[in-house]
DNA sequence: AGCAGCCTACCGTCCGGTAGGTAGGGAGTG
DNA sequence: CACTCCCTACCTACCGGACGGTAGGCTGCT
């Protein structure tokens, strides 16, 4: 039996997935919780502070769930893949709260906004850590870490864009083309082909 | 020297690419081109309308570029080579529209948001073929097309975000990172560790 | 004259948020 | 037990303002 601001919340990670933030108003979400506007005022501050404790949360346990997989691993590639594994778990398992976190930042009040960009830098310096190491190793081809860090991040998002939770791929058999694919992206390719490094 | 028209369409790709489409009022893409807000709608009969506009001419010039660039191409590598430097250059070099395009397809009556979808299907259907002709070829590895197109125009997406015409590298050599990432991800990996087909 | 292209002034509606009140239950006191 | 007191969690009613859009008039060019 959940409490009220536990309800609002649900209803409004609801609400801001399917509509977006904007085109969502408070009165909508109190009524999917069966109170009044004025209600759900009792237990948030403000519209923006629902979207912000949205993200904020979201982000720790993104972030919590990464560390918690890395740990004990030592070998770069390893690393990488376990890196990916989780990050496209985590999104296809948590679909509408990461979908919220990447779009609508635009929603929060500037110091809101500075908290979660920072969050998430330091969710991105991970994958930049791994992938500099690698190339540094000799494991990948030299490439320019900040680019293709964004470009893995982005890409295994796009699982949790078309990802039906009953349809007919689980979880971790998705994850594993997409760890495929980047591994095999980030390898060393013919001599001359190489991409070339950062400028 | 543009008509009126252009200079309000013009401003309502600033606005929606810097506020989104729901934060930015009618009033504020007039402020923009200098004129009241009732003569917009002298040359637009709605807000959703320019929205619209926006996403139709874009996705049609995306296409056509495609296309353009395909033209005479045989060779499976070379023609997906040829399609990822299209997709990136003109997501780069159209960065505020090809956002909107993305992002604002909630802002969309139902029979607009129908048209917009089906013209994104036709492209993606391009690159899907791509894919299953390299695979079937036994050029790229065996993977699942759907998953994997979605992943590769996600993934060239990426360049968009963070893009500043003005930064220090050349639209062509992001292009080129990417290609060169792609073209190394489809390719067949070691025995074993090939990403397991569609089920 | 006629029309393109703009204007001022206004419409009803919905927005996020607030003021102020109240039902109900638990705790403290005699 | 009876009674007060207070607090949680909700309510109704309302605020000023912004929204998308419209009616109708003015100006200047052809």
């Amino acid at each position: 039996m959940p409490h009220m601001k536990d309800t609002i919340t649900d209803a409004a990670v609801d609400l801001f997935y399917q509509k977006g933030y904007f085109a969502t108003s408070v009165s909508e979400i109190a009524r999917q919780c069966g109170i009044q506007k004025a209600s759900l005022y009792y237990h948030y501050p403000s519209k923006e502070n629902i979207l912000f404790q949205i993200q904020k949360v979201t982000m720790d346990e993104l972030t919590d769930y990464l560390r918690s997989n890395l740990d004990g691993l030592t070998d770069v590639e390893t690393r990488m893949r376990a890196a990916v594994h989780s990050h496209v778990r985590f999104h296809l398992n948590r679909q509408k709260e990461t979908f919220i976190a990447n779009s609508e930042l635009r929603g929060l009040t500037p110091d809101h906004y500075r908290e979660i960009v920072s969050r998430r830098d330091a969710y991105e310096q991970i994958f930049q850590n791994i992938i500099r190491e690698g190339c540094e190793a000799g494991v990948f081809a030299p490439v320019d870490v900040k680019i293709l860090s964004y470009a893995i991040l982005t890409l295994c998002n796009a699982g949790a864009i078309w990802f039906k939770p009953k349809g007919r791929m689980p979880v971790d058999a998705i994850a594993a083309i997409y760890e495929a694919f980047v591994l095999q992206g980030l390898k060393t390719g013919r001599p001359g082909l190489a991409p070339m490094p950062a400028g």
